[in-house]
RNA sequence: GUGGUUGUAGCUCAGCUGGUUAGAGCGCUGGUUUGUGGAUCCAGAGGUCGCCGGUUCGAACCCGGUCUUCCACCCCA
């Protein structure tokens, strides 16, 4: 019998101990925030219908979807005609289920599950794992958790105003001095389509003009002529891709460049909205950029869209979100509007490494091992730990009878600041020898001076 | 999904154009010290060279497949 070595399916990870600590810093500080505003916590299964999952994040979201096999015999209702029709004719016979790719859309399928239940306007948080069946890379995995905060019921730009300073508030929490918080919104891209010439074909624009940082205007200009642009419209969003200065610049160009569509003037009306909104607050535009070309994927967005960069990394955007008029309707509840974000956890985790941002000592854990020599030592050090852990100090003892060293090796790996040693004379004496490990001073102790010294 | 890349001890990596028993550093275990860790010194354990197959007298090294890693495209947190 051979035994096969263990491991994970591609894209999937474990998190060890200081692993954990570190996400649940930065989970912590996420959470935090959303309670401050005042969200709600929800949770939603692994796995929802397929049928409440395809269509929702276009064909290429649909490929992404890991789908469940049905239980049982799962080709039982597959026939030979199936299967040569190939796999799309097939998929609908053997699956039913998916793991779910975002949080937004079951979060969609909740609030119509409950219409009548829920108060609006309706504020959710909710932290779990995604799982999208692409390629890994750096920043990209098969399963990583995303926490979303969404609001559903409410048209109001105090929502936006709410994810910049949420956004705001953990990048501050977590020590991030070099970001930015890209803002666009969705209307403007259609009055530039517009503008241009090209009514309606926003979202082909968006798809080409969204690589600018990455590939330069020269390539754009390639890849929205072979899109089937006509160079002579290609030409007038030159201002566009030159327009610099500060978001009020901006602002005011586009103005005056959109005059001739409606949209386009309502997006900008929407923007400088926001951007009051965070002055009456008493916050500012600090990290935040009016960006006429971040254009974002998600066909659902329809109103402003966020994303946000840490800058000099190597890791996409961590965080990313928008308005959407309408996510409800395809389960059959129209009108309501929504506006949502998310942050991703483990790209912020690769930051914060790369930038060496996590504080030190974050394998906090047991505070005092209790040691001793001898069989008798374990009944007196076990009266210590009770006493210990009723006075909460987190505390634990040596399990195995070993030598000395073998115990303080053990303090050491697990960063144990503080030892108690338990010998006949310590017992003799009902007091307790203390050793500081980072000074490497000892001192001879009763409980309570002990518990006392430790707390201190 | 397309193209490329990587895989040798727990970790980071050597290993000359295919040639006998595959190496180092760190880590690990034990000892120096049978009431004291993190330093030094000494000793030791640990490898189906990702997996399967092929070429060859002979493969860690060459060829094919497969899995994995990382990268680009696509898309995205």
């Amino acid at each position: 019998m051979a035994i096969k070595k263990p491991s994970l399916p591609k894209g999937t990870r474990d998190f060890g101990p200081l692993q954990m600590a570190r996400r649940n810093y930065i989970f912590d500080i996420i959470k935090d925030t959303f309670k401050l505003f005042g969200f709600q916590q929800l949770e939603t299964p692994a796995m929802e219908n397929l049928s409440t999952l395809t269509g929702k994040y276009g064909d290429e979201g649909d490929q992404l979807l890991f789908k469940i096999l049905n239980s049982g015999d799962y080709l039982k209702d597959v026939s030979p005609q199936d299967l040569e029709s190939g796999a799309v004719a097939t998929l609908s016979k053997v699956s039913e289920k998916g793991l779910r790719y975002d949080l937004t859309v079951p979060f969609a399928r909740y609030v119509v599950m409950n219409r009548n239940e829920v108060t609006y306007p309706f504020k959710r948080y909710q932290i779990q794992p995604v799982w999208r069946a692409d390629r890994p890379q750096r920043g990209r995995y098969r399963e990583f958790y995303q926490c979303d905060a969404d609001v559903v019921g409410t048209d109001s730009l105090v929502c936006e105003l709410e994810i910049l300073l949420m956004i705001k508030r953990v990048f501050s929490k977590l020590g991030l001095k070099d970001y930015s918080i890209k803002l666009n919104n969705r209307k403007v891209l259609a009055g530039l389509a517009e503008v241009i010439g090209v009514p309606g074909r926003e979202s082909e624009l968006c798809v080409a003009i969204d690589k600018l940082d990455k590939i330069g205007w020269g390539k754009v200009q390639e890849e929205l002529v072979s899109r089937g642009f006509d160079p002579k419209d290609i030409e007038k969003l030159q201002p566009i891709i030159d327009l610099k200065g500060s978001n009020q610049e901006k602002l005011s160009f586009l103005k005056d460049f959109l005059s001739s569509s409606e949209v386009g003037i309502k997006g900008i009306e929407e923007l400088q909205s926001v951007l009051d909104l965070l002055a009456s607050y008493g916050s500012d535009e600090t990290y935040v950029d009016f960006d006429v070309v971040l254009a974002r994927g998600l066909s659902y967005y329809t109103g402003a869209i966020f994303e946000v960069k840490v800058n000099k990394v190597s890791i996409g955007s961590v965080s990313g979100g928008g308005r959407y008029d309408n996510l409800t309707g395809v389960f059959g509840l129209e009108g309501v509007s929504g506006v949502g974000f998310s942050f991703g956890v483990d790209r912020i985790y690769d930051v914060l490494e790369e930038l060496d941002l996590f504080p030190k000592d974050q394998l906090e854990g047991t505070k005092v091992l209790v040691t001793y020599f001898d069989e008798e030592g374990v009944s007196y050090g076990l009266r210590v730990l009770a006493a210990l852990r009723n006075s909460g100090v987190e505390s634990e003892l040596y399990p195995d009878l070993a030598k000395i060293k073998k115990q303080f090796t053990y303090a050491d790996k697990k960063q144990i600041p503080y030892v108690i040693v338990l010998g006949s004379e310590e017992i003799n004496s009902n007091k307790v020898s203390l050793k500081d490990l980072k000074t490497g001073e000892q001192t001879t102790l009763s409980i309570e001076e002990a518990i006392q010294a430790v707390k201190s």
